[in-house]
RNA sequence: GGACCGGUAGUUCAGCUGGUUAGAAUGCCGGCCUGUCACGCCGGAGGUCGCGGGUUCGAGUCCCGUCCGGUCCGCCA
């Protein structure tokens, strides 16, 4: 048993004996003496080991980096003039007493001192990664985390109540998990993408306040911020509306920072409309942190010649848009080349450039392939309208407004971080005003933009069926450097605007009966208006840590290809599970 | 389902328009030095160049396929 962390040795323990736990980071020889650097999650010491124990000596030379130890040991400051400002173990040594090798380590497969290792070996060796200072600190601001918003929410009354990890499978939605039923062949459960409908059945039930730390499953392709099962903090309140939630949820996201990072949030957060949102950023969770807008100019370009800006210009579902990038005329013919390439992802079908050499020399100033196409006056507005200074480069957006914001938005990030204009702060708000559907023209049907059991900003199911492509929902998300921390919504509480949200989306009443009946049948009992978020935990601890991907803010996360390198799952299972689960696999067709 | 980047020593990487013995750093092993802390010095071991096929006199290098890791699009209400 340890008297102290390793880390926690300092000067205020000079001249105490102390008992020390950890693993050998480096062990060097030198002037008779062993030195052992010894770690454990609070930091490093220096020990020492002097040859007047030979026994002790002799187990000390046959120390290896990873060695687990136990060390008692004297404390001791350390001689001035020889501390090397740029040593990690400070000011102060452990001499070694006493000395047990608890355990021995093979030579580890990477140096944990390095930045530099594959993503399959880290994943691999998880357990060894998880030792490196970085990923300890990562693991400790995570549980740090995860401690503050419990106590916030334990003290402003809210309850922690667990929900069923095995339920019923969606058909909205994400691809569920799904999980085989012995007892009763051939039927499924889904591991559940979000606790939604069991959080409302619980203000059905009088809980009030509900919140949950839980980890949700979603069988979807990843990026470096989708894992196939991540952790949110799902939060329920009965007799809040929007503004109460966004209140007391925005407070808590504030105390957190303040708290554990001692970062001051702005009080209250900007609030956004999912309109303006769209048309200054192109996106619905815009990184105010960047200092580019897009500047529509649809109503100067309708009857140009250049039937690529009048099409879009005068389509009512096209969008026409400049981004003034300041300074950007510096970026050469192969970097707008590649920004073309980018823009090509998001299906844009090219992008249109004008050089701004010389505000001043009008037509002469300006450098592009596409200004032979605009009149004067056009070039003169847009210049104004944009506030173009020599030097500047504008990007044009034209095309459907989907393809339009999807691509400058997403061009505006990249050159945001392409040419550091990113601010370095904290940057959160809330997109708010979301439409209440969206029309999706493959299907030809409504979907909901949120979900199905988001309350239109209407109390009248008439009003909602007789125009759904112009109701607004009473849902809000939280938006932090570009990131949607998380999402919520005042939810329907009466059986008519369920059955008639169901409607719209073209799911029938048996379909609605057969899947969400549960929920249909609790709304008749008295169901309190209630409201609710949730946060993405992960996404919110990678921000604040740093991370680029929240694999590094999980302990054993998956791989792209949603596998666990540590453990080899997925794997086949024996023949015996399978035939008491009533399932046969079938091997997919072989190559030929 | 698609686009792109990567896979060479335990690790991180270099390896040019294909050229004969595949390198460096670090780690590892041994020796020396002996208050070091990225210690230093000397020596040593360590490679089916992810895998399979093809082109070629000759392939780490070019082509095709495939697997693995990553970034992104689609997808993720």
């Amino acid at each position: 048993m340890r008297s102290h962390y390793c880390g926690q040795v300092d000067e205020n323990l000079i001249d105490q004996e102390v008992e020390l736990c950890g693993w050998v980071n480096r062990r060097r020889d030198h002037g008779g003496v062993i030195f052992v650097d010894l770690r454990d999650r609070e930091g490093l010491v220096q020990v020492v080991f002097d040859p007047d124990d030979p026994a002790m000596f002799a187990t000390a030379e046959r120390i290896r980096n990873e060695y687990v130890l136990l060390v008692k040991g004297r404390v001791r400051a350390r001689d001035e003039s020889a501390i090397n400002p740029n040593l990690k173990t400070g000011k102060i040594e452990v001499l070694g007493l006493e000395l047990t090798v608890l355990n021995s380590s093979e030579t580890p497969p990477f140096q944990l001192d390095d930045q530099g290792v594959h993503e399959d070996n880290r994943l691999k060796y998880r357990y060894i990664d998880l030792r490196r200072d970085e990923m300890q600190q990562r693991m400790r601001m995570r549980s740090q985390v995860s401690r503050f918003l419990r106590n916030y929410l334990d003290d402003n009354g809210f309850w922690d109540i667990e929900t069923p990890m095995m339920t019923k499978a969606t058909p909205e939605g994400a691809r569920d998990y799904l999980v085989p039923s012995r007892t009763h062949p051939g039927e499924f459960f889904a591991l559940p993408q979000s606790p939604q409908l069991f959080k409302q059945l619980l203000m059905m039930s009088g809980m009030d306040r509900y919140y949950q730390i839980v980890r949700c499953f979603r069988d979807e392709d990843l990026r470096a911020d989708r894992q196939p099962e991540f952790t949110q903090l799902d939060i329920e309140t009965s007799f809040m509306d929007e503004h109460d939630v966004m209140a007391i949820t925005e407070d808590m996201i504030r105390e957190l920072f303040a708290n554990v990072l001692e970062e001051a949030l702005p009080n209250p957060f900007p609030r956004m409309s999912h309109e303006e949102a769209m048309a200054r950023f192109g996106s619905d969770k815009p990184d105010l942190r960047i200092p580019l807008e897009l500047v529509d100019i649809g109503d100067l370009m309708a009857d140009v010649e250049f039937k690529v800006f009048s099409g879009p210009a005068q389509d009512p579902k096209g969008r026409l848009v400049v981004l003034r990038v300041p300074k950007g005329a510096e970026l050469s013919r192969k970097d707008i080349d590649g920004y073309t390439d980018f823009v090509g992802r998001y299906g844009a079908k090219g992008l249109a450039w004008i050089k701004v050499n010389d505000v001043a020399a009008g037509r002469e100033g300006l450098q592009s392939p596409i200004v032979k196409f605009l009149p004067d006056e056009v070039l003169t507005s847009i210049i104004e309208r944009t506030s173009t200074e020599s030097g500047d480069l504008l990007f044009f957006g034209a095309g459907s407004a989907k393809v339009v914001n999807e691509s400058i938005g997403a061009l505006r990030v990249q050159l945001g971080h392409d040419l550091d204009m990113v601010e370095r702060s904290w940057k959160p708000l809330w997109v708010v005003d979301f439409p209440m559907f969206e029309w999706n023209d493959k299907e030809d049907r409504w979907d909901a933009l949120h979900h199905p059991f988001t309350s239109p900003n209407t109390e009248d199911p008439a009003e909602l069926a007789a125009n759904p492509g112009d109701m607004l929902s009473r849902a809000y998300d939280m938006v932090l450097n570009g990131c949607e921390l998380g999402g919520g919504s005042v939810r329907i509480h009466s059986t008519d605007m369920q059955n008639q949200v169901f409607e719209i989306l073209g799911i029938g009443k048996e379909e609605a009966n057969d899947k969400f009946g549960f929920l249909l049948e609790a709304l008749k009992y008295g169901c309190p208006p209630h409201a609710g978020l949730a946060f993405g935990l992960d996404r919110l601890i990678m921000l604040m840590t740093g991370a680029l991907s929240i694999r590094d803010v999980m302990a054993f996360p998956k791989t792209q290809t949603a596998a666990c390198l540590l453990t080899s799952a997925p794997s086949e299972v024996s023949s015996a599970q399978l035939k008491e689960l009533n399932i046969r696999v079938r091997k997919p067709a072989a190559e030929s």
